[in-house]
RNA sequence: GGUCAGGUGGCCGAGCGGCUAGGCAGAGCUCUGCAAAAGCUCCUACAGCGGUUCAAAUCCGCUCCUGACCUCCA
């Protein structure tokens, strides 16, 4: 097919540009991941889940994509500047095991929770651990260029001399004398030249368990390297996209940009996307904030603030229904309204395959199949595309109702539409229940309805509603039709 | 304090100069033994105050409110 047309919001502009890759058809993303030092909570799968998205329209839409996204197991300490506890020291410390069994855990967790939600796995997923000597490399290739500095073991970007033919601000949109401002006096103690300066490379104290040997003394990487020099080795010294949560501009990703510059003397990036954030009752969510909710609680119901559980389609859905730079918040309300939602766009789905094909349509499908693409085309605006097809869904239902009609070819392009829009592009899937997958449970129902029709068909009505009200309470609901009828796990 | 986003109907959320999405909830009707599902119809909003314009939820100004970033966090 043709490459689609696609317009980017671009973080370097602050607007929308027709996307144009450096060497099409293939694109190269890169999407900052998780720190594998604990559970992902709900708002880190916003960001995955708004980049799966992305990565899966790409894919559908012609490009042939190369998606890096990391896992960040080394150099990630606590508090601010430089200084603290690494936090997978702390946590194993805490556990009484192996900074690498951490590691191992939350990584296999993170696998876990981003399966089920249906996400497709990147083409690398690399560690930071994994490309200690990339790192390393990068770092001597800074102070080769004048623009960092060792201090005791402990290597350092320089902010300001960087600053003198540079835009050190250029992502965040800050001036340097602004961010300066913002920044406590150094000390007659500090290793650091500038204020604003971050570590490359960090020396290891005598207790730090995670260190690797360097120019430097023993040690390990500072916050930020590990992207440059991923990113560098999977896509290149200029790539198409590198994605984050909005949270990364200000420090990680403006750091970022800096270092690439400094060693490879060229823009890493054509195209930063921003994700926003996901919030409880207008509040982030994060870690610190301890208003996380971890996807389990979210799945099973057990947390304080939720009245039941969600499916993991039911939250993909939720999430897909607000734009991927919009704050979205989050509520039990609103939670369940996309769960009916969810179910009404899926009923459609298994009703579009019974439906009757007619001389001609009374509606027009190819509109409704453009606009879809235009939707996404867009900066993947899903709540849009999500609209378009629940104006299919309405075809769908008006037709198999009998008030509307369609034609064979028009039939054909109406599935096709839904198949890649709702299976492909937005990533949702039919969720297993037990109608379809026990056979147990399909024979006693079967016999269950075969006796309700029995008595129905004898004007028994007392007979058939105890069966019906019965098995509400037990959870299963049935639905009569002129085809017979059905029956399904209420959720 | 600095920088930047927002404030849309009962709720969630698109739109961002004229055609006034969509989902959920609510009301009525059709279908049905009754339900459920589905269909049809209704409910029509853009924080406030000014201004620009033939025309503003959309542009400009002011005010109020909320949030984010500036410190680890997607």
């Amino acid at each position: 097919m043709t490459l689609q047309q696609i317009e980017i919001f671009n973080t370097l502009t602050r607007k929308k540009e027709k996307f144009v890759p450096i060497n099409p058809p293939f694109v190269g993303m890169y999407v900052c991941g998780p720190t594998v030092y604990s559970d992902v909570h709900l708002g880190n799968c916003r960001t995955f889940i708004s980049f799966d998205l992305i990565y899966r329209y790409l894919v559908h839409a012609g490009y042939k994509v190369r998606y890096v996204r990391n896992i960040t197991d080394a150099g990630h300490l606590e508090g601010d500047r430089d200084e603290g506890e690494d936090k997978f020291a702390k946590k194993a410390k805490l556990e009484q095991v192996e900074p690498m069994e951490i590691v191992q855990k939350y990584t296999l967790g993170f696998r876990d929770v981003m399966r089920m939600f249906n996400t497709l796995s990147p083409s690398i997923e690399p560690t930071a651990t994994g490309h200690i000597l990339e790192q390393i490399e990068m770092t001597k290739q800074i102070i080769a260029s004048g623009l960092a500095y060792e201090s005791n073991g402990t290597v350092y970007f320089d902010v300001e001399k960087y600053s003198q033919k540079n835009n050190y601000g250029l992502l965040s949109n800050r001036k340097l004398e602004e961010l300066l401002e913002g920044t406590r006096e150094l000390g007659g103690q500090d290793e650091k030249k500038g204020r604003l300066d971050f570590a490359l490379w960090i020396k290891a104290k005598p207790e730090h368990i995670m260190r690797w040997p360097s120019p430097w003394g023993s040690g390990f990487p500072g916050w930020h390297i590990e992207c440059s020099a991923m990113s560098t080795k999977y896509l290149g010294t200029t790539f198409d996209i590198h994605g984050g949560g909005m949270d990364l501009i200000a420090t990680h990703h403006t750091n970022e940009i800096a270092q690439s510059q400094a060693c490879n003397h060229c823009e890493p990036v054509k195209y930063w996307m921003h994700t926003n954030m996901l919030t409880v009752n207008g509040v982030r969510m994060s870690k610190s904030a301890g208003n996380g909710f971890l996807p389990m609680e979210l799945f099973t119901g057990n947390h304080k603030l939720l009245e039941k559980g969600y499916s993991p389609m039911s939250v993909r859905f939720f999430m897909l229904q607000t734009h991927y730079r919009s704050t979205l918040d989050f509520s039990n309300e609103a939670l369940q309204a996309s769960e009916k939602g969810f179910e009404r766009l899926m009923n459609a789905v298994n009703t579009l395959e019974k439906l009757k094909t007619s001389e001609k349509s009374s509606s027009d499908i190819k509109p409704l199949h453009a606009k879809c693409y235009s939707a996404m085309n867009d900066d993947f605006n899903s709540p849009i595309l999500l609209a378009h097809l629940f104006d299919g869904v309405k075809i769908i239902n008006s037709t198999h109702a009998g008030t509307e009609t369609i034609s064979k070819e028009d039939l054909d392009l109406l599935k096709k539409t839904f198949h890649d829009f709702v299976f492909d592009v937005l990533g949702l899937k039919e969720e297993e229940s037990a109608s379809n997958n026990d056979e147990l449970a399909n024979n006693l129902m079967n016999l269950i309805l075969e006796i309700r029709n029995e008595a129905k068909a004898k004007k028994d009505f007392s007979t058939s509603d105890k069966i019906r009200d019965g098995l509400a309470k037990t959870k299963i609901s049935i639905k009569d039709s002129k085809e017979g009828t059905t029956w399904e796990l209420q959720k």
